[in-house]
DNA sequence: ATCCCAACCGGAGAGCTTCTCCGGTTGAGG
DNA sequence: CCTCAACCGGAGAAGCTCTCCGGTTGGGAT
């Protein structure tokens, strides 16, 4: 890749980043490619979809998920390190305004994204750990499916995101989640 | 009003409910005026906002969610009466393929169409006496709120949608809330 | 039965969007 | 320094929401 594209992918990816955090999926591409100095073209060119664009965005964000949920596993109470890293895939998913979790909410239909599906994937293996481990220990009910829980988790923080001005409403609607029952900073009973 | 004007405002009407349910929140509105076969002015003005159209065409289904919330707070087990009419709203709101739940999701915001206001507040009222009840029963915690639950399912109504194909998805979901815990036709111990 | 005007209609169009195409420009290897 | 593949970005097609306004018409008054 030559110099200057590089620049110019960069300089969109920042831009990106701005909007969608501001505006989230209503975030207009056209502005976007405005903000970073360059054509709408150009902007295509990188990112033909806007989930290519968001991948290219959340990309480290997955990664640092999975390596809290690592993390977590060594966690003394299971039950508590699951709810801890849902907790944070919901904050991270209500982070660009609803658009990760509208995004990334079910698994993805075979013609999707292939790079979103493998975000996918990373998530669900990371939570399938974690949740399996409260299983085991009887923490969490057994008939639960990490694959549902994740989905819940998203749309928790898709309609959190509706309600802007209500910032406990994320919290007080994961504490409404079977197996979630005391949100992760006030356990410690 | 004038018989023609009628004429046409119901026929939007059907052509928008059958968008609406096709597509949508993506539904075009010009498109429902073609199909109506009224100009897009006609539709824009029998309808200014795309809220109003919507409280235009659930006003019934609405009505019919609180009368059947009336029957079933003379259901014998609170809980299943609670559980049913949960169930029959997250349907309701997934009628219109996310519609719905995306407009109704939240408390509206004070400058929001006062008529979406109306239904939101109607839906929030029969559904606090069904958790009220199970509530004093000790069926259902008491530390649940009404509008939270209800913010909840419309979440779930709403990410249902995102996945068609999977339609136990929206029962799965429900079952993982607190206070739903087994489905409403499978109870009978 | 006729008239009249307020109410209503719908198309034109402004301003936004996404996304594509292609002629001009430029980075970097030979 | 020269060349050309890669890249850039603007023009523009197509579609969307929503507004404005001149022409039409329903139906009450005469």
């Amino acid at each position: 890749m030559r110099a200057d594209a590089r620049d110019n992918r960069e300089r969109v990816l920042r831009a990106a980043r701005a909007a969608f955090a501001e505006h989230g999926a209503q975030a207009s591409l056209n502005k976007i490619a405005q903000a970073a100095g360059v054509g709408p073209g150009t902007l295509y060119r990188h990112f033909p979809t806007l989930g290519a664009l968001l991948v290219a965005i959340i990309g480290d964000d997955v990664a640092a998920l999975c390596e809290k949920g690592r993390d977590l596993l060594g966690h003394t109470s299971s039950a508590e390190a699951l709810r801890t890293w849902l907790r944070a895939v919901a904050e991270h998913a209500t982070a660009m305004r609803g658009l990760v979790a509208a995004r990334m909410a079910v698994p993805p239909a075979p013609d999707a994204d292939a790079a979103l599906a493998a975000c996918h994937e990373r998530i669900r293996a990371t939570g399938a750990a974690l949740l399996e481990r409260a299983q085991r220990e009887g923490a969490v009910p057994g008939d639960i499916e990490i694959a549902d829980l994740l989905t819940l988790v998203n749309a928790i923080a898709w309609v959190s995101e509706q309600a802007p001005c209500d910032e406990y409403l994320l919290d007080r609607l994961l504490a409404l989640v079977r197996g979630m029952e005391s949100s992760p900073r006030e356990e410690k009973t």
